[in-house]
DNA sequence: CGTATGTTTGATAGTTTTCAACTTCAGTGG
DNA sequence: CCACTGAAGTTGAAAACTATCAAACATACG
Protein backbone atom coordinates (compact mmCIF):
# COMPACT_ATOMS: atom_id res chain seq x y z
CA UNK A 1 0.00 0.00 0.00
CA UNK A 2 1.47 3.70 -0.88
CA UNK A 3 0.22 6.83 -0.82
CA UNK A 4 0.59 9.45 -3.18
CA UNK A 5 4.54 10.14 -3.94
CA UNK A 6 5.58 6.97 -1.95
CA UNK A 7 8.36 5.36 -4.25
CA UNK A 8 8.04 1.67 -5.16
CA UNK A 9 11.61 1.36 -5.70
CA UNK A 10 14.19 3.94 -6.81
CA UNK A 11 17.02 3.50 -9.73
CA UNK A 12 19.74 1.22 -8.02
CA UNK A 13 17.61 -0.60 -5.68
CA UNK A 14 18.11 -4.02 -5.24
CA UNK A 15 15.20 -5.25 -7.07
CA UNK A 16 14.92 -9.27 -6.76
CA UNK A 17 11.56 -9.48 -7.36
CA UNK A 18 7.92 -7.74 -9.63
CA UNK A 19 4.93 -6.34 -8.21
CA UNK A 20 1.48 -6.34 -9.58
CA UNK A 21 -0.09 -3.33 -9.54
CA UNK A 22 -3.94 -4.03 -7.93
CA UNK A 23 -5.40 -0.70 -7.51
CA UNK A 24 -3.73 3.05 -7.99
CA UNK A 25 -1.70 4.18 -10.79
CA UNK A 26 2.32 4.26 -11.24
CA UNK A 27 4.77 6.42 -13.01
CA UNK A 28 8.36 4.99 -13.62
CA UNK A 29 11.01 7.41 -14.71
CA UNK A 30 14.75 8.08 -15.59
CA UNK A 31 17.17 11.21 -13.88
CA UNK A 32 19.12 12.18 -16.79
CA UNK A 33 22.71 13.81 -15.45
CA UNK A 34 21.64 17.44 -16.49
CA UNK A 35 18.71 16.72 -13.82
CA UNK A 36 15.85 16.27 -16.03
CA UNK A 37 13.69 13.42 -15.19
CA UNK A 38 12.07 11.77 -18.13
CA UNK A 39 9.17 9.41 -17.68
CA UNK A 40 9.05 6.45 -19.36
CA UNK A 41 6.01 4.72 -18.94
CA UNK A 42 2.59 4.67 -16.95
CA UNK A 43 1.76 1.51 -14.82
CA UNK A 44 -2.54 1.03 -14.14
CA UNK A 45 -4.14 -2.40 -12.09
CA UNK A 46 -3.17 -5.53 -13.70
CA UNK A 47 0.15 -3.97 -14.81
CA UNK A 48 3.29 -6.20 -13.76
CA UNK A 49 6.19 -3.95 -12.96
CA UNK A 50 9.86 -4.77 -12.24
CA UNK A 51 11.38 -7.25 -14.85
CA UNK A 52 11.82 -5.14 -17.32
CA UNK A 53 13.55 -2.16 -15.35
CA UNK A 54 16.33 -4.64 -14.03
CA UNK A 55 19.56 -3.91 -14.34
CA UNK A 56 22.82 -6.11 -14.33
CA UNK A 57 23.07 -6.89 -10.81
CA UNK A 58 19.49 -7.02 -9.99
CA UNK A 59 19.14 -3.61 -9.28
CA UNK A 60 16.33 -1.29 -10.96
CA UNK A 61 17.78 1.43 -13.29
CA UNK A 62 14.12 3.43 -12.91
CA UNK A 63 12.47 5.09 -10.47
CA UNK A 64 8.81 4.08 -9.77
CA UNK A 65 6.58 6.03 -7.59
CA UNK A 66 2.76 5.94 -6.96
CA UNK A 67 0.88 8.79 -8.24
CA UNK A 68 -2.36 7.92 -6.36
CA UNK A 69 -2.97 6.03 -3.15
CA UNK A 70 -2.00 2.68 -4.99
CA UNK A 71 -1.84 -1.10 -4.03
CA UNK A 72 0.57 -3.57 -5.33
CA UNK A 73 1.73 -7.43 -4.68
CA UNK A 74 4.66 -8.59 -4.95
CA UNK A 75 5.45 -11.35 -7.30
CA UNK A 76 8.17 -14.22 -7.28
CA UNK A 77 9.86 -15.08 -10.06
CA UNK A 78 8.57 -18.92 -9.12
CA UNK A 79 4.93 -17.61 -8.71
CA UNK A 80 4.16 -15.19 -11.73
CA UNK A 81 2.32 -16.40 -14.90
CA UNK A 82 1.01 -19.61 -13.07
CA UNK A 83 3.90 -22.52 -14.71
CA UNK A 84 4.90 -20.32 -16.93
CA UNK A 85 8.62 -20.28 -17.57
CA UNK A 86 10.30 -17.40 -15.46
CA UNK A 87 12.96 -17.06 -18.03
CA UNK A 88 10.31 -16.41 -20.58
CA UNK A 89 8.24 -14.06 -18.84
CA UNK A 90 11.79 -11.76 -18.27
CA UNK A 91 12.25 -12.51 -21.58
CA UNK A 92 8.70 -11.22 -22.52
CA UNK A 93 8.69 -8.59 -20.02
CA UNK A 94 11.79 -7.09 -21.89
CA UNK A 95 10.61 -7.03 -25.40
CA UNK A 96 7.18 -5.92 -24.45
CA UNK A 97 9.55 -2.84 -23.21
CA UNK A 98 11.71 -2.76 -26.47
CA UNK A 99 8.51 -2.33 -28.33
CA UNK A 100 7.06 0.53 -26.00
CA UNK A 101 9.95 2.43 -26.30
CA UNK A 102 10.31 2.10 -30.12
CA UNK A 103 6.73 2.97 -30.08
CA UNK A 104 7.48 5.97 -28.13
CA UNK A 105 9.91 7.08 -30.01
CA UNK A 106 7.82 7.04 -33.11
CA UNK A 107 5.24 9.37 -31.10
CA UNK A 108 7.98 12.04 -30.71
CA UNK A 109 8.67 12.32 -34.10
CA UNK A 110 4.71 13.53 -34.73
CA UNK A 111 2.67 17.02 -33.84
CA UNK A 112 1.18 17.67 -30.63
CA UNK A 113 -2.37 16.33 -31.29
CA UNK A 114 -1.67 13.53 -32.54
CA UNK A 115 0.82 12.76 -29.52
CA UNK A 116 -2.05 13.52 -27.51
CA UNK A 117 -4.68 11.65 -29.65
CA UNK A 118 -2.68 8.30 -29.64
CA UNK A 119 -1.99 8.53 -25.66
CA UNK A 120 -5.64 8.79 -25.10
CA UNK A 121 -6.21 6.27 -27.65
CA UNK A 122 -4.12 3.67 -26.00
CA UNK A 123 -5.22 4.71 -22.54
CA UNK A 124 -8.78 4.19 -23.39
CA UNK A 125 -8.06 0.66 -24.84
CA UNK A 126 -6.29 -0.19 -21.44
CA UNK A 127 -9.32 1.03 -19.64
CA UNK A 128 -11.38 -1.49 -22.00
CA UNK A 129 -9.24 -4.60 -21.53
CA UNK A 130 -9.64 -4.22 -17.39
CA UNK A 131 -13.77 -3.81 -18.02
CA UNK A 132 -14.01 -0.09 -17.76
CA UNK A 133 -15.95 2.27 -19.70
CA UNK A 134 -13.47 2.92 -22.94
CA UNK A 135 -14.96 6.46 -23.56
CA UNK A 136 -15.33 7.98 -19.45
CA UNK A 137 -11.98 8.25 -17.28
CA UNK A 138 -10.09 9.96 -15.01
CA UNK A 139 -6.52 10.61 -15.91
CA UNK A 140 -4.70 9.50 -12.81
CA UNK A 141 -1.21 11.66 -13.74
CA UNK A 142 -1.06 15.63 -14.00
CA UNK A 143 -0.76 17.94 -16.68
CA UNK A 144 3.08 17.74 -16.04
CA UNK A 145 3.66 14.27 -16.17
CA UNK A 146 1.63 13.74 -19.18
CA UNK A 147 3.59 16.43 -20.42
CA UNK A 148 6.89 15.23 -19.99
CA UNK A 149 5.84 11.47 -20.97
CA UNK A 150 4.86 12.76 -24.71
CA UNK A 151 7.87 14.85 -24.85
CA UNK A 152 5.64 18.27 -24.22
CA UNK A 153 5.11 21.22 -21.94
CA UNK A 154 2.48 21.56 -19.77
CA UNK A 155 1.20 24.57 -21.40
CA UNK A 156 0.69 22.90 -24.54
CA UNK A 157 -1.05 20.14 -23.42
CA UNK A 158 -3.43 22.05 -22.24
CA UNK A 159 -4.06 24.11 -25.22
CA UNK A 160 -4.11 20.77 -26.93
CA UNK A 161 -6.76 19.47 -24.39
CA UNK A 162 -8.94 22.92 -25.63
CA UNK A 163 -8.54 22.16 -29.48
CA UNK A 164 -9.70 19.00 -28.85
CA UNK A 165 -12.20 19.97 -26.80
CA UNK A 166 -13.32 23.42 -29.08
CA UNK A 167 -13.86 20.21 -32.23
CA UNK A 168 -16.49 18.16 -29.95
CA UNK A 169 -13.79 15.46 -29.98
CA UNK A 170 -13.29 15.16 -26.21
CA UNK A 171 -14.78 16.56 -23.25
CA UNK A 172 -12.67 17.48 -20.50
CA UNK A 173 -12.79 18.36 -16.89
CA UNK A 174 -9.39 18.49 -15.52
CA UNK A 175 -8.38 15.24 -15.42
CA UNK A 176 -12.12 13.74 -16.29
CA UNK A 177 -12.12 13.02 -20.09
CA UNK A 178 -15.05 11.88 -22.15
CA UNK A 179 -14.56 10.67 -25.72
CA UNK A 180 -17.25 12.08 -27.81
CA UNK A 181 -16.00 11.55 -30.90
CA UNK A 182 -13.81 8.02 -31.02
CA UNK A 183 -13.51 7.94 -34.48
CA UNK A 184 -12.56 11.69 -35.01
CA UNK A 185 -9.77 10.87 -31.85
CA UNK A 186 -8.48 7.62 -33.84
CA UNK A 187 -7.74 9.69 -37.55
CA UNK A 188 -5.91 12.37 -35.52
CA UNK A 189 -3.94 9.18 -33.98
CA UNK A 190 -3.09 8.45 -37.31
CA UNK A 191 -1.64 11.38 -38.29
CA UNK A 192 1.33 12.44 -39.94
CA UNK A 193 5.03 12.89 -38.69
CA UNK A 194 8.10 13.89 -40.18
CA UNK B 1 29.16 -10.72 -47.12
CA UNK B 2 26.58 -8.27 -48.20
CA UNK B 3 26.63 -5.44 -50.57
CA UNK B 4 25.07 -2.11 -49.91
CA UNK B 5 21.36 -2.25 -50.10
CA UNK B 6 21.01 -6.28 -49.02
CA UNK B 7 18.85 -6.74 -46.19
CA UNK B 8 20.98 -9.04 -43.70
CA UNK B 9 17.21 -9.97 -42.02
CA UNK B 10 13.63 -8.31 -42.74
CA UNK B 11 11.11 -7.74 -40.02
CA UNK B 12 9.31 -11.40 -39.55
CA UNK B 13 12.18 -13.10 -41.01
CA UNK B 14 12.98 -16.17 -38.90
CA UNK B 15 15.89 -15.87 -36.54
CA UNK B 16 17.67 -17.86 -34.43
CA UNK B 17 21.23 -17.00 -34.18
CA UNK B 18 23.05 -13.59 -33.91
CA UNK B 19 25.34 -11.81 -36.70
CA UNK B 20 28.49 -10.52 -35.58
CA UNK B 21 29.38 -7.06 -37.73
CA UNK B 22 33.10 -8.33 -39.04
CA UNK B 23 33.35 -5.25 -41.32
CA UNK B 24 30.85 -2.85 -43.13
CA UNK B 25 28.39 -0.69 -41.56
CA UNK B 26 24.30 -2.18 -41.20
CA UNK B 27 21.16 0.01 -40.27
CA UNK B 28 18.13 -1.16 -38.22
CA UNK B 29 14.84 -0.15 -38.88
CA UNK B 30 11.44 -0.43 -38.42
CA UNK B 31 8.10 0.36 -41.10
CA UNK B 32 5.26 2.18 -39.07
CA UNK B 33 1.75 1.23 -40.22
CA UNK B 34 1.39 5.33 -42.15
CA UNK B 35 4.21 3.65 -44.28
CA UNK B 36 7.29 5.46 -42.81
CA UNK B 37 10.62 4.40 -41.72
CA UNK B 38 11.86 4.78 -38.67
CA UNK B 39 15.55 4.39 -37.83
CA UNK B 40 16.64 2.21 -34.76
CA UNK B 41 19.95 2.23 -34.61
CA UNK B 42 23.33 1.61 -36.32
CA UNK B 43 25.92 -1.25 -36.46
CA UNK B 44 29.84 -1.29 -36.96
CA UNK B 45 32.35 -3.71 -36.42
CA UNK B 46 32.51 -6.40 -33.46
CA UNK B 47 28.39 -5.29 -32.96
CA UNK B 48 26.20 -7.84 -32.21
CA UNK B 49 22.95 -7.96 -33.86
CA UNK B 50 20.06 -10.07 -33.38
CA UNK B 51 18.94 -10.91 -29.77
CA UNK B 52 17.94 -8.02 -28.84
CA UNK B 53 15.14 -7.83 -31.69
CA UNK B 54 13.69 -10.93 -31.87
CA UNK B 55 9.91 -11.49 -31.31
CA UNK B 56 8.21 -13.86 -29.15
CA UNK B 57 8.46 -16.83 -31.25
CA UNK B 58 11.91 -15.79 -32.75
CA UNK B 59 11.13 -13.90 -35.65
CA UNK B 60 12.84 -10.49 -35.82
CA UNK B 61 11.00 -7.12 -34.95
CA UNK B 62 13.38 -5.01 -36.67
CA UNK B 63 14.91 -5.34 -40.45
CA UNK B 64 18.86 -4.73 -40.74
CA UNK B 65 20.11 -3.28 -43.80
CA UNK B 66 23.67 -3.05 -45.34
CA UNK B 67 25.07 0.68 -45.56
CA UNK B 68 28.35 -0.38 -47.04
CA UNK B 69 29.91 -3.80 -48.62
CA UNK B 70 29.97 -5.58 -45.17
CA UNK B 71 30.94 -9.06 -43.82
CA UNK B 72 28.81 -10.50 -41.06
CA UNK B 73 29.10 -14.22 -39.12
CA UNK B 74 26.91 -16.43 -37.17
CA UNK B 75 27.14 -16.58 -34.37
CA UNK B 76 25.10 -19.66 -32.34
CA UNK B 77 23.63 -19.16 -29.15
CA UNK B 78 26.32 -21.45 -27.65
CA UNK B 79 29.40 -20.25 -29.59
CA UNK B 80 29.38 -16.28 -28.11
CA UNK B 81 30.98 -15.45 -25.69
CA UNK B 82 33.14 -18.26 -25.02
CA UNK B 83 31.24 -20.48 -22.03
CA UNK B 84 28.75 -17.17 -21.07
CA UNK B 85 25.73 -18.61 -20.17
CA UNK B 86 23.26 -17.94 -23.59
CA UNK B 87 20.15 -16.91 -21.48
CA UNK B 88 22.51 -13.77 -20.08
CA UNK B 89 23.73 -13.58 -23.32
CA UNK B 90 20.01 -12.52 -24.77
CA UNK B 91 19.01 -10.45 -21.40
CA UNK B 92 22.17 -8.48 -21.24
CA UNK B 93 21.36 -7.50 -25.34
CA UNK B 94 18.04 -6.51 -24.54
CA UNK B 95 18.98 -4.70 -21.63
CA UNK B 96 21.56 -3.23 -23.19
CA UNK B 97 18.76 -1.86 -25.92
CA UNK B 98 16.24 -0.60 -23.48
CA UNK B 99 18.83 1.48 -21.99
CA UNK B 100 20.17 2.65 -25.85
CA UNK B 101 16.20 3.54 -26.48
CA UNK B 102 15.96 5.49 -23.47
CA UNK B 103 18.64 7.44 -24.53
CA UNK B 104 17.36 7.45 -27.86
CA UNK B 105 14.32 9.15 -26.50
CA UNK B 106 16.41 11.56 -24.17
CA UNK B 107 17.71 12.51 -26.99
CA UNK B 108 14.90 13.38 -28.99
CA UNK B 109 14.03 16.61 -26.50
CA UNK B 110 17.01 18.47 -27.25
CA UNK B 111 17.42 21.17 -29.94
CA UNK B 112 19.56 19.82 -33.26
CA UNK B 113 22.84 21.28 -32.24
CA UNK B 114 22.48 19.15 -29.25
CA UNK B 115 21.14 15.62 -31.17
CA UNK B 116 23.91 15.95 -34.17
CA UNK B 117 27.06 16.27 -31.47
CA UNK B 118 25.95 13.48 -29.27
CA UNK B 119 25.48 11.52 -31.97
CA UNK B 120 29.01 12.37 -33.07
CA UNK B 121 30.30 11.94 -29.50
CA UNK B 122 29.06 8.66 -29.76
CA UNK B 123 30.68 7.72 -32.91
CA UNK B 124 33.94 9.06 -32.02
CA UNK B 125 34.03 6.59 -28.84
CA UNK B 126 33.04 4.29 -30.54
CA UNK B 127 35.91 4.19 -32.95
CA UNK B 128 38.45 4.76 -29.91
CA UNK B 129 36.71 1.75 -29.14
CA UNK B 130 37.86 0.04 -32.08
CA UNK B 131 41.53 1.21 -32.34
CA UNK B 132 40.70 4.06 -34.98
CA UNK B 133 41.43 7.44 -35.08
CA UNK B 134 39.04 8.94 -32.68
CA UNK B 135 39.21 12.36 -34.07
CA UNK B 136 39.17 11.16 -38.35
CA UNK B 137 36.26 9.17 -39.64
CA UNK B 138 33.97 8.22 -42.13
CA UNK B 139 30.29 7.96 -41.53
CA UNK B 140 28.48 5.45 -43.26
CA UNK B 141 25.47 6.60 -43.33
CA UNK B 142 24.19 9.05 -45.74
CA UNK B 143 22.40 12.60 -44.75
CA UNK B 144 19.00 10.99 -45.10
CA UNK B 145 19.31 8.37 -42.89
CA UNK B 146 21.05 10.40 -40.07
CA UNK B 147 18.36 12.53 -40.26
CA UNK B 148 15.69 10.21 -39.62
CA UNK B 149 18.22 8.38 -36.82
CA UNK B 150 18.02 11.69 -35.60
CA UNK B 151 14.40 12.80 -35.89
CA UNK B 152 15.22 15.14 -37.99
CA UNK B 153 14.93 16.56 -41.94
CA UNK B 154 18.25 15.96 -44.07
CA UNK B 155 18.03 19.74 -44.40
CA UNK B 156 18.11 20.67 -40.92
CA UNK B 157 21.47 18.05 -40.62
CA UNK B 158 23.04 19.71 -42.90
CA UNK B 159 22.95 23.20 -41.77
CA UNK B 160 23.85 21.91 -38.32
CA UNK B 161 26.86 20.43 -40.13
CA UNK B 162 27.27 24.02 -41.68
CA UNK B 163 27.17 25.61 -38.56
CA UNK B 164 29.07 23.40 -36.36
CA UNK B 165 31.53 23.81 -39.57
CA UNK B 166 31.55 27.71 -39.42
CA UNK B 167 32.32 27.53 -35.78
CA UNK B 168 35.48 25.54 -36.41
CA UNK B 169 34.47 22.72 -34.64
CA UNK B 170 34.07 20.29 -37.37
CA UNK B 171 35.82 19.61 -40.60
CA UNK B 172 33.14 18.39 -42.74
CA UNK B 173 34.05 16.93 -46.76
CA UNK B 174 30.62 14.96 -46.94
CA UNK B 175 30.97 12.15 -44.90
CA UNK B 176 34.77 12.53 -44.09
CA UNK B 177 34.30 14.08 -40.64
CA UNK B 178 37.24 15.39 -38.54
CA UNK B 179 36.39 16.47 -35.08
CA UNK B 180 38.60 19.90 -34.69
CA UNK B 181 37.42 20.91 -31.21
CA UNK B 182 36.58 17.89 -29.14
CA UNK B 183 35.88 20.30 -25.93
CA UNK B 184 33.50 22.13 -27.90
CA UNK B 185 31.41 19.66 -29.57
CA UNK B 186 31.23 17.27 -25.41
CA UNK B 187 30.17 20.55 -24.20
CA UNK B 188 27.69 21.18 -27.01
CA UNK B 189 25.98 17.56 -26.46
CA UNK B 190 25.92 18.51 -22.82
CA UNK B 191 23.21 21.27 -24.06
CA UNK B 192 20.27 21.92 -22.88
CA UNK B 193 16.45 20.22 -23.42
CA UNK B 194 12.93 20.90 -22.78
C1' DC C 1 -9.75 32.00 4.65
C1' DG C 2 -5.14 32.21 2.73
C1' DT C 3 -1.46 30.15 0.66
C1' DA C 4 0.63 26.94 -2.41
C1' DT C 5 0.14 24.26 -6.33
C1' DG C 6 -1.56 23.16 -10.62
C1' DT C 7 -4.09 24.59 -14.87
C1' DT C 8 -5.62 27.61 -18.52
C1' DT C 9 -5.07 31.41 -21.61
C1' DG C 10 -2.68 35.09 -24.31
C1' DA C 11 1.21 37.32 -26.76
C1' DT C 12 5.72 36.78 -28.31
C1' DA C 13 9.92 34.78 -29.81
C1' DG C 14 12.70 31.05 -31.39
C1' DT C 15 13.40 26.88 -33.86
C1' DT C 16 12.54 23.61 -37.33
C1' DT C 17 10.10 22.23 -41.34
C1' DT C 18 8.66 23.09 -45.87
C1' DC C 19 9.31 24.37 -50.48
C1' DA C 20 12.23 25.63 -54.15
C1' DA C 21 16.43 26.33 -56.52
C1' DC C 22 21.08 25.32 -57.11
C1' DT C 23 25.31 22.47 -56.77
C1' DT C 24 27.93 18.30 -56.72
C1' DC C 25 28.99 13.85 -57.95
C1' DA C 26 28.82 9.11 -59.91
C1' DG C 27 27.36 6.37 -63.40
C1' DT C 28 26.01 5.77 -68.29
C1' DG C 29 25.87 5.89 -72.99
C1' DG C 30 26.83 8.61 -77.06
C1' DC D 1 36.30 11.89 -73.83
C1' DC D 2 32.31 14.28 -72.78
C1' DA D 3 27.51 15.47 -72.23
C1' DC D 4 23.48 13.55 -69.94
C1' DT D 5 20.97 11.95 -66.12
C1' DG D 6 19.46 11.04 -61.48
C1' DA D 7 20.44 10.92 -56.72
C1' DA D 8 22.35 13.22 -52.85
C1' DG D 9 23.65 17.27 -50.60
C1' DT D 10 23.52 22.30 -49.77
C1' DT D 11 21.51 26.80 -49.32
C1' DG D 12 17.85 30.46 -48.97
C1' DA D 13 13.23 32.47 -47.81
C1' DA D 14 8.89 31.76 -45.90
C1' DA D 15 5.59 29.41 -43.05
C1' DA D 16 4.20 26.59 -39.27
C1' DC D 17 4.75 24.95 -34.97
C1' DT D 18 5.97 24.86 -30.15
C1' DA D 19 8.31 26.90 -26.14
C1' DT D 20 8.67 30.75 -23.24
C1' DC D 21 7.08 34.26 -20.39
C1' DA D 22 3.47 36.41 -17.88
C1' DA D 23 -0.91 36.70 -15.86
C1' DA D 24 -5.44 35.08 -14.64
C1' DC D 25 -7.93 31.30 -12.79
C1' DA D 26 -9.09 27.12 -10.25
C1' DT D 27 -8.18 23.74 -6.83
C1' DA D 28 -6.59 21.55 -2.84
C1' DC D 29 -5.10 21.79 1.69
C1' DG D 30 -3.43 23.77 5.71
Amino acid sequence: MLRRGDHLFRSGDPLRDAFRVVGGAFKSYVVHLDGHEQIIGFYLPGDLIGYESLDENSSAFTSVVALDTSCVVQESIGTSGGGIDPERLIYQSMRQEILRLTRLLYMERSCTETRLARFLVDFAEAQRSRGYDRHDFRLPMGRKDLARYLGLVPETVSRVFGRLRERGVLSVDNNHIRILDHAALTAIAAGEDI
